[in-house]
DNA sequence: CATGAATGAGCATTCATTCAT
DNA sequence: AATGAATGAATGCTCATTCAT
């Protein structure tokens, strides 16, 4: 699976075949079916990969004695961090999704889509978990996830579009500035930014 | 164009063949390579005429005497109806970004991700042409802009996720509101929301 | 014709395609059908012609009071010439000769093999009005022809193989020499070549 | 590359499909590309085989204390002989060669030309090291290999064209008092000839 | 006489997948 | 467990040819 990563961030998930994926791994195609029944079982098992290790942060133990704002902002780190150390991967992925049309059969499984929803249903859960809800201004947590995710995708692209440098994760106080404030910023705290 | 919009709709814009396209258009597959010389060449009319349909939005005069807000919101209200009307073949796009890979050569022309990038740059203009630097918090337009499509990308991905029913421009007020002041709402309105 | 000709110099007579044709006429490819019923049939033309303007040489008159030898070396520059004028022509057809296979049906009239004849059989048949047996050593005059035509084309490869300058004609006197005499050269002349 | 030959052959180089050539060896076209990049290196390969054929001709070991005049004619038998066996491929090369028309790119490697050349170049070479320059009558190697190799080529076609039974080995004696002593005839021997 | 538009018939090439070894 | 060999099923693209205008 690490193989068919690399694979498929280099060549493109839909581009990528059998044998390339083999050679990644040092085996030959044949031999990728002792493990997967299928390249559709090969992709669907790296989005989960992917998938997984982001839900897992939403389970991640924080300090306890924090305010929301402060644990979001750690959430937020760990969040930046993992979609920089898999960009790539990301990005390949977001550019998969509908690769099979409107899923012939309805059965291939685990789509992008899925996956892309898993991930803001976790973060929902998160915000029900660790914030009240007038903390939230009231929204729908999983509005509010969305929109989120939706902001880190949108920063994600153009981090890479313009081969950014610097980590992602530096973002996160704007982001969380934007999250809690808008535009307008955070008027406690008067507007000291960039 | 239009055939090959709703075959890339339904089928999706790799798995649709020449010969989908064809059909949906009333021809047989060699007929469209006399308006278009490749596959690829036809993908690509087809996404700049939605970025174009996008740009055009950016361009549509707006009354004179209102606020910056208030003019968000018209242009919110434009865009989201827009990202309704084609929420289908936005979706499809989606998903077929890297589908040639990493771009062996790199200049297979307007790909997706330029598109994408485009359409941010449109609304980063627009941004700034209409408010002032104090009105976006201080905050780098085009970060403000990739935020925003950010945003909107995440609620239409949700949208179609759960096949909702309304309109997505209903949701205007709540990106507005989240636009200017985030979860924290609106300090002078009061917190009222669903 | 003489579009067609530029045609299958320039692309290979199978890579010509009615539109190249058609081009190189100032015409469209479907004008091309008011003169001619198939590609095929422009190919069959074009090789006639060429045909022809060897079978014209060996009509032209001669001079009356010449030895055969001094008819021959008349009759080799003006072959030499026109194998000169027409040398990309030959070799394009010299290549496309079995490109249709074994004649399907065997109903695509004049390929190049019977132009080829045509040109050896009507130089045999100058041999036998220009030359007594005896001055062919008592050789069979197609045979002789055949090894003429055979050694002209030899030179005409090594000609644009090597894209030699100079004046193909000019090689007529060491053609005329090997043709009397071969390697040992003209023992009454004796050897004074290059 | 025995199948793709016959299907050359039969078919016609160019009008060989992949389909045909895998037939005629018991494969479906499928499978040839796990032993050729390309239909363009089939061809080249079978070209190479054949002229390896005649390359190889040239290095057989000839009897020590024989006049040139006695290696010649050996050297000719066999080159006849195998002109023979391959006479269906030669002609189909022949009629193969410009296919591809004035080599875009100049990198197709090896073309019917080429092979030609090499076929020329290994006679002149054979030539250089078997007589003595006065046994050439003082002419240019190459070009003595020039004309050679056209006269074979000229009773190749012929051979062929009128389907002629007997050897073509049976003409060496011609050929060869043609390429010594040209039609005057061997002085010496007296004419005796059919 | 000329052509724009359209197409049927092909063709080289690719690739996920199978299976005997 | 691994693979060499093989392939069925596609697919984008080409081109000679037709025909209504």
């Amino acid at each position: 699976m690490e193989a068919a990563s690399r694979a498929f961030v280099e060549i493109g998930v839909h581009d990528a075949t059998m044998q390339d994926i083999a050679r990644e791994a040092g085996y030959t195609a044949a031999s990728l079916y002792t493990y997967f029944r299928s390249k559709q079982e090969i992709v669907e098992a790296v989005m989960d990969l992917l998938t997984a290790e982001f839900l897992r942060v939403f389970e991640q133990p924080l300090p306890g004695n924090l305010t929301f704002p402060q644990r979001f902002e750690i959430l937020l780190v760990r969040q930046l961090e993992l979609v920089e150390k898999r960009r790539a991967l990301m990005l390949t992925f977001h550019s998969a999704e509908a690769e099979s049309g409107r899923c012939p059969g309805g059965s291939h499984g685990q789509s992008f889509h899925e996956n892309f929803e898993r991930r803001i249903l976790g973060l929902a859960d998160w915000m029900k978990r660790n914030a009240k809800p007038e903390e939230l201004g009231g929204h729908d947590p999983e509005v509010v996830a969305r929109l989120l995710v939706g902001m880190v995708f949108g920063l994600l692209h153009g981090w890479v579009a313009r081969s950014e440098q610097g980590n992602l994760a530096d973002r996160a106080p704007l982001v969380r500035d934007f999250f809690f404030h808008g535009v307008s910023g955070n008027p406690k705290a008067g507007a000291k930014r960039k």
